[in-house]
DNA sequence: AAGTGGTCTAGACCACATC
DNA sequence: ATGTGGTCTAGACCACTTG
């Protein structure tokens, strides 16, 4: 593991297992360069990428703070890989409806960038959480890229078995949401009534060489979803 | 303007004036160093930036590439501060319907991490996009920060006010979304049915010193509103 | 004035992709 | 083997915050 990661993790661990809240000021950069033998813009580096992921925020000339938030039991929208880190301690479980190989419609084909005459696989499962229905999806993997899936593995984490058992790198990925009213087959599958209100989830998952690789259709039930996201000032 | 946030402009500008596509090759490090004549680091630290506002990827030994999506008429998620800047060429107003000084209930206090005797604006709007209703807002702003507000001010871009005539340094913000049915009094403001679905949507605004200085509820017209996002792999 | 983080450089060396 | 991006260093200098 490099050298930055290893410092951002160990930083990480730190401010979790000592609780620190937010605003809760970590040591000066001379401190950690001088804990961890590395030079400054290792250090940097490090706190850029927890910066990133919203562990803290850094003030010139004052200091490196903690950054956190106080609400519980929401979901991370960012990290959201079929969501099984950022329900960890979460109950969550799949059923799987159908898995099957076959040929892209026209939307499908567009996300994954490929023709007409592709194989991709096809996954339908429903996700729990504590028994309660969460959400319904629909997956199309590139075949040609994701070459085997089985009904096991795809009642597990795909993500999981992605970069692991395939080892395949994920690079990023789009995502685009809008809200609706629920059609009559995804209110049967989250045990809610037609025309109910619904988060729909549409994401693109590319390789870090930018092959696209997973498009994903989510349906959540709005009564066990809320999710919670950050914006830095590179935004603004 | 620094070197590394220079560069990087440039480099929008460049993708965006020649119209690159997903995947099209930018020139590589060597010639970029060469070309704004600055050293690795520097380069590497405007493409960095690049990668995070979601404009370009890089490959390990291969090259740098933009990074575009294809669906128009989505509201960036991420770089919403009020959300002008996403809308450009859109036709976006505002009415205000309240404005005044008052205390903060004890959810606001503690979103604003204030006291219950502190002073704070509220601010009610509706949002319009093409004279269409996009979303009910009411915002919460400390008043020992945001010193001052009035109907002009409140009726356009708060953000702007606050950046460039209060000199104030917007840092980061912390967002919670879920998806409820609209109320009597939001189904109302928004031209729509009671119990209809809504993305609602709390946001809380800090400097960059951390000091939180806005918190914002805001309910989005469902039929009016879609978003768009973007995810990068160290959320991985 | 002192403390603290941010920018930038020049260069060595490493890891991955492509041919 | 070559090209290309990524990591890391040591150090100079700059910009902001705090007392």
């Amino acid at each position: 593991m490099l050298k930055y990661q290893e410092i951002a993790h160990e930083l990480e661990k730190y401010i979790e297992d000592h609780k620190l809240q937010q605003g809760d000021k970590l040591p000066v950069l001379e401190s950690l360069m001088a804990q961890f033998n590395v030079s400054k813009s290792t250090i940097t580096k490090a706190l850029d990428l927890l910066e990133r992921k919203g562990v803290v925020f850094q003030v010139r000339g004052s200091g490196i703070f903690v950054r956190r938030h106080k609400r519980k039991g929401y979901i991370s929208l960012l990290s959201n890989q079929g969501f099984q880190k950022e329900i960890e301690g979460f109950n969550l479980t799949s059923k799987v409806i159908e898995l099957d190989v076959r040929k892209p419609t026209q939307e499908v084909a567009e996300n994954l960038n490929i023709g007409p005459d592709a194989d991709i696989y096809y996954v339908k499962r429903v996700r729990y959480i504590h028994g309660q229905a969460l959400a319904f999806e629909e997956s199309f993997y590139n075949k040609s890229i994701v070459t085997y899936l089985n009904k096991e593995i795809v009642s597990e984490s795909i993500f999981n078995y992605i970069s692991e058992g395939l080892g395949l790198k994920v690079g990023f990925s789009d995502m685009y949401l809008h809200v609706d009213k629920l059609n009559e087959e995804e209110a049967e599958y989250l045990g809610l009534k037609k025309g109910d209100p619904k988060l729909y989830l549409e994401s693109v998952y590319h390789l870090t060489n930018g092959q696209p690789f997973d498009f994903s259709k989510l349906t959540y039930n709005y009564e066990q979803s809320q999710f919670f996201f950050q914006s830095n000032s590179h935004f603004f």
